[in-house]
This record gives C-alpha cells, structure tokens and sequence, in this order.
DNA sequence: AAAACTCACAACCGCAAATCC
DNA sequence: CGGATTTGCGGTTGTGAGTTT
C-alpha cells in the first residue's frame, strides 16, 4: 500500500511563488496563524501542497527572519556547534534568531565549507585535511558551550553542555567540566 | 558580445518522528 | 495498541544572476 503523496500532483503549482501567492499565504496565516498545514492550502486558496506552504512561510515570509549577510561572529558559532553536532541543522539555526536551518544549511554548503577547507580542515570531520588529527580536542568548546538557553523567572539563564544534552557523546563523560542544568546568575553570565 | 562556468539560494523529495484516531 | 496521517528535517536539485574566458 505504502503512503499517500501529501498532495494531489497534479492540481498543485510548484516552483517558484508569485506574489499573488505570496499574499494569499501571508494573509491566511495573519488572520488564522500556523495551523494545519495539510488543510491549509484549500483555506487560504492556494494551489500548493501544505509541505510548500510550511516551508515559503518559514524560509521566507515570517516577520521575524533576519536575513543579510552572516556575520563572523555567526560563522565561527555555526562552524563551532557543526564541529560538535554536525548537520543538525534545525538545532543550530535555534541558536540564532531569525535564521532558518535551511538558511544555514545553505550557507554552510556554499561559504563555510570552502571556508574549512581553506584553512585545511575537513568540513565534516573538522580534522586537519593532511591527516593529522588532535585527538585532545574531543572536549566541547568552553567558549561557546554550555549555551543559555533561556533566561529563568528568577533572573538566572539555564545553561546546559551540548554534548550531554544532545546524546552526541553517548556514555563517554566531556571534559568540559559542565554539569546538566547548571544555572547561572544573568549577571555573572553576561559578565563571562 | 556571447558562451561557458560558478555561485547562491529557493524549492522539492524522501524519510523518520510525532501525532492522531 | 497499531495503523494512518501529518509534520519536520536533511539531502539534493533547479535555476537565475554574476563572473570569467
């Protein structure tokens, strides 16, 4: 049997959104907000299937993407956290407002990698491309992990080590140093 | 001037996880 | 509880713009 194609092919548009689409999606989505996707697109006259609908919106139309250039602070985050967790994509444009993982996938495929390779690292490993590997940098970095994550009711943000948090090193304890779910006051944070 | 090439990025596809019934 | 459906993610492709030859 298999699963049913998540829309009729060959009622829908595809490639590139018009304007006039544009608007129908936005102002469905001002009046009704996100809901579901999958009936979303008859709601709001669209000839599109929902997965279309869902990604314009979040790669493209919210109000609150950012867009422009990255800056070099951002690359050397998204170059740090792909080092760490590799192609969660989803998960390193959450630590950046108003970046889209597809955004960043993007430009990690188009600038960073050449980037890496430009400095003599491979780009999936972050080992040097010469064969020469530093096996003592299986720590997480201090400089960006642990990461706030939210700032807590009682001033203080929740701070937490990547690489337990994610399950990226499995039993293996990080050197780190950081325990799940330590806190810190905001001011010592923003201090640091 | 135009053909060839490169780059950037929007959009699509297939799959897996999450949710629904 | 299990199958069906929906959502979200990561990999990949298509294409227009810019650059080089």
């Amino acid at each position: 049997m298999g699963r049913s194609p998540c829309c009729e092919k060959a009622h829908t548009n595809r490639g590139a959104w018009t304007k006039e689409e544009d608007q129908l999606l936005i102002s469905y989505i001002r009046a009704y907000g996100e809901g579901c996707w999958r009936s979303l697109p008859k709601a709001a006259g669209l000839q599109r299937c929902g997965k279309s609908c869902r990604l314009r919106w979040i790669n493209y139309l919210r109000p609150d993407l950012k867009r422009g250039n990255f800056t070099e602070e951002e690359d050397e985050l998204i170059i740090k956290l792909h080092s760490i967790i590799g192609n969660k994509w989803s998960v390193i444009a959450g630590q950046f407002s108003g970046r889209t993982d597809n955004e960043i996938k993007n430009y990690w495929n188009t600038r960073i990698k050449r980037k890496l390779i430009a400095r003599g690292l491979n780009p999936k490993t972050h080992l040097p491309l010469d064969g020469s590997s530093d096996h003592s940098a299986l720590s997480c970095d201090r400089q960006i992990m642990p990461l706030a994550i939210a700032p807590q009711s009682d001033n203080r943000l929740r701070i937490i080590c990547f690489c337990y948090h994610l399950g990226f090193r499995g039993s293996e304890a990080c050197s780190c140093g950081t325990s799940y779910d330590q806190y810190l006051p905001l001011e010592e944070r923003q201090q640091a």
